[in-house]
DNA sequence: AGCACGCCGACT
DNA sequence: GTCGGCGTGCTC
């Protein structure tokens, strides 16, 4: 017999399928076995089992060895790989590495082993028991509990008893120390409250409306507090009930321990969690479990669509505009597409739940491709926090320069007088957005990229929020040597100081990526400020995410211009979403939340809809404009993106592309509505240059992005990248 | 991606 | 005369 082997190597080159001599029967479609590659020993997976080979015999090599007893990758992820290869243009093997943790690559598979304590066989415990000295007490404890629960860990033994107590037992043979294989359990220690919920009228509508709808999908549309996330554990459970699997994506790995909570106080070990920000062995554990099915639910951030799960029957996409569902690095991959794949290859469900959904999602929900749910109403009524619009321009009239308005300033004062907590949301870490200097204008830019750099106070330095890289803060500007310095826009850090210097016995938390870059450093903020061991929480978008805070009276939006204004079709969609789910964190429990919004725009369309929370005005005049522009969801966005270290190397190109690309035009002229090619907004990272082609043409035409994926590919070399993106999430 | 094979310059 | 530079091409 002979297989047709995927080896795991990413690269163009190299993707095909490769075969190779099948030495015993012990092996399937979907094993994954190590072959001689060359002069190397590779990791493949076998995709297909045969008795005739089209290559020379005496040229073939066989299989060195199976990997595992049950293959690792079921037949619907094999065809769903095929999908991907063809739609996103990617080889087999990077395929392949997103189904797989990434422990089981080169074979390197390590199981975590415990020592565990037993009775030895043939010893009668009891009568042991009597032997023992009246001042072994350990000895005892040990013992009676080895009797009670039969095995125990030893480092549990150690720890409650004592080391020496086992090892004397042991000596004396009544005990047997034994090693065996256990899992990992990440989040072990969270503690799970099963509280009864009845649902509410809406709930159980929403509910029968998912089951009995023929649509793949139905989009739940709940405006925030409206109990989607009971709806989503009922259907959960009527799943599971029904002999099937779920899978329920959350847009941030910040936010699964929450929801594992729910999910194992409902459903115990048979959820599982898959994400990236385990430890691999954590990983490779949980994959396990779910690849033998003593795990039917999955619940993690955007990879977890992956799961090796057979016969699913539910794919929820919580908070589905969320950006983080597609895929900014290679392979680039929306997860909507490999939903809507894998729920018609199982005869799954999808259900899309959003307090704001995107236009997108929500035209096919008007036009009928999905099925339209809508929880209009808070669990018990609770109204909508009151949004307040502060004017920054009057503001600025009064003399008032700092970031806080007056109005947010008095509204903080009562907050904190009545005991409550407040969060303010600012979309810039760090103290200070540039440093520039005063006499000669230059601002301080990244080495490597074209990006001026970001001063964090906290170690006084200058940080490149693109690539990383820190710097010495500087004492005198590098071009003309002046003193002056100037710190221009305002970060978290020095919001934080300020606030201080306003409330000077209020104790105030920060969160960003600079405070949460420790393991769970989002969980110990979290708690701390949940905990009512902090009086207000400053934050980037992430506090905007589903955490609920019970005594939040307060939201202060510092800055609501600055994602409007953002140079993006979507930042109008974008900052009404935000504004949602940062008001959505006010006034949870019984005290009527409020809201201030500061902006120098406060005649904004976009803005007056937010404050009055009327998401369907918003989309009406959003998709109208997408009408009259012919942006998405009417057209698809592509763009190809050209980078190189050699700046003329990549003009070149992107002039030799661009008349490829426009010879395609002029054979497709009805399926082009724009062409153009520029530099990059952000013209070099990572000492890239970065050049871009972009067009835009009917929606979900795949051949043509096929053809310009090849072109981008045939100029792609060791000096310069050129790739494709669908819908890039941002164009800089 | 590796790695071997292979053809030209600086050295003991 | 030899060591080694990394260009080219192959891996079932």
């Amino acid at each position: 017999m002979f297989a047709d082997v995927i080896v795991d190597i990413t690269v163009s080159e190299v993707d095909k399928i490769f075969e190779y001599i099948v030495p015993n029967d012990d092996i399937f479609v979907g094993s994954r076995v190590v072959v001689p590659f060359g002069s190397k020993k590779l990791c493949g997976i076998v995709i297909n089992l045969k008795e005739k080979s089209n290559y020379p015999p005496n040229r073939l090599k066989p299989i060195i060895s199976v990997l595992e007893d049950s293959p690792a990758v079921t037949k619907e992820l094999l065809s769903l790989m095929r999908y991907m290869q063809k739609k996103y243009f990617i080889t087999a093997a990077s395929a392949l590495r997103l189904f797989l943790p990434s422990e089981m690559r080169l074979g390197k598979v390590k199981e975590l082993t415990a020592n565990f304590v037993k009775i030895s066989d043939g010893i009668d415990a009891i009568k042991e028991l009597e032997n023992l000295k009246k001042s072994a007490k350990q000895q005892k404890g040990v013992l009676e509990f080895l009797i009670k629960n039969k095995t125990a860990k030893l480092s549990f033994l150690a720890n409650e008893f004592s080391r020496s107590a086992v090892n004397a037992l042991e000596k004396a043979g009544v005990l047997t120390v034994y090693s065996e294989k256990i899992s990992r359990n990440p989040y072990e220690n969270l503690n799970f409250n099963n509280k009864n919920v009845t649902l509410t009228t809406a709930q159980n509508d929403a509910i029968s409306s998912v089951e009995n709808t023929d649509k793949t999908i139905t989009l739940l549309h709940g405006v925030t507090g409206s109990g989607k996330t009971e709806v989503y554990l009922n259907l959960i459970s009527k799943t599971i009930a029904g002999c099937k699997t779920a899978i329920m994506l959350v847009p941030e790995i910040a936010l699964t321990p929450q929801m594992l909570k729910q999910l194992r106080a409902r459903f115990g070990d048979t959820a599982a969690i898959l994400h990236s920000g385990l430890s691999s062995g954590e990983k490779f554990d949980e994959w396990w479990r779910i690849r033998n099915g003593e795990a039917k639910i999955v619940i993690g951030a955007r990879s977890a669509i992956f799961a090796p799960l057979e016969n699913i029957g539910l794919i929820i996409i919580d908070e589905e505009h969320d950006s983080s569902y597609v895929s900014e690095q290679s392979p680039r991959y929306k997860t909507l597409d490999i939903a809507i794949f894998r729920a018609n290859s199982n005869g799954a469900k999808i259900v899309l739940g959003s307090a704001t959904p995107s236009v997108e999602t929500y035209l096919k929900a008007k036009n009928g491709e999905y099925n339209l749910v809508k929880l209009p109403e808070r669990i018990n009524k609770r109204p909508m926090p009151e949004i307040i619009i502060a004017d920054m321009k009057r503001e600025v009239r009064r003399g008032n320069n700092t970031m806080f308005s007056s109005h947010l300033r008095e509204e903080l004062e009562t907050c904190l007088k009545n005991g409550n907590q407040a969060i303010l949301f600012l979309n810039q870490r760090g103290y200070s957005k540039s440093v520039i200097c005063t006499e000669c204008g230059h601002v301080h830019k990244c080495v490597d990229c074209d990006v001026s750099l970001t001063y964090h106070a906290e170690d006084d330095s200058l940080l490149c929020h693109y690539c990383g890289a820190k710097y010495k803060m500087i004492s005198a500007c590098v071009e003309c040597g002046s003193k002056y310095l100037k710190h221009n826009g305002t970060g978290t850090e020095k919001i934080v100081y300020e606030l201080q210097k306003m409330f000077p016995t209020a104790k105030i938390l920060r969160m960003d990526r600079d405070t949460t870059a420790k393991k769970e450093g989002h969980f110990k903020i979290l708690n701390e400020f949940s905990e009512k061991k902090a009086d207000i929480l400053v934050g980037m978008q992430m506090i905007a995410k589903g955490h609920d805070f019970p005594s939040v009276t307060l939201v202060g939006i510092l800055d609501a211009d600055m994602s409007l204004h953002f140079s993006d079709f979507r930042s109008g969609e974008r900052t009404f979403q935000l504004i949602t789910q940062v008001a959505g964190r006010s006034g949870r429990a019984d005290e009527k939340g409020k809201v201030v919004l500061q902006t120098y725009t406060p005649e904004n369309f976009i803005l007056r809809q937010a404050v009055k929370y009327e998401y369907d005005k918003m989309f009406e005049h959003e998709i109208s404009v997408r009408k009259a522009t012919g942006f998405p969801p009417f057209s698809d966005i592509i763009r190809i993106m050209i980078t190189s270290e050699n700046e003329e190397h990549a003009v070149a190109v992107t002039k030799s592309l661009f008349n490829e690309v426009s010879a395609l035009r002029d054979r497709f002229p009805t399926e082009f509505k724009f062409l153009a090619c520029m530099k990059s907004p952000i013209k070099r990272i990572l000492n890239k240059f970065r050049y871009q082609i972009i067009t835009r043409f009917s929606v979900g035409n795949d051949e043509l992005i096929y053809r310009l994926n090849e072109l981008a590919q045939k100029y792609t070399d060791k000096t310069l990248t050129a790739y494709v993106e669908v819908n890039p999430n941002n164009l800089s």
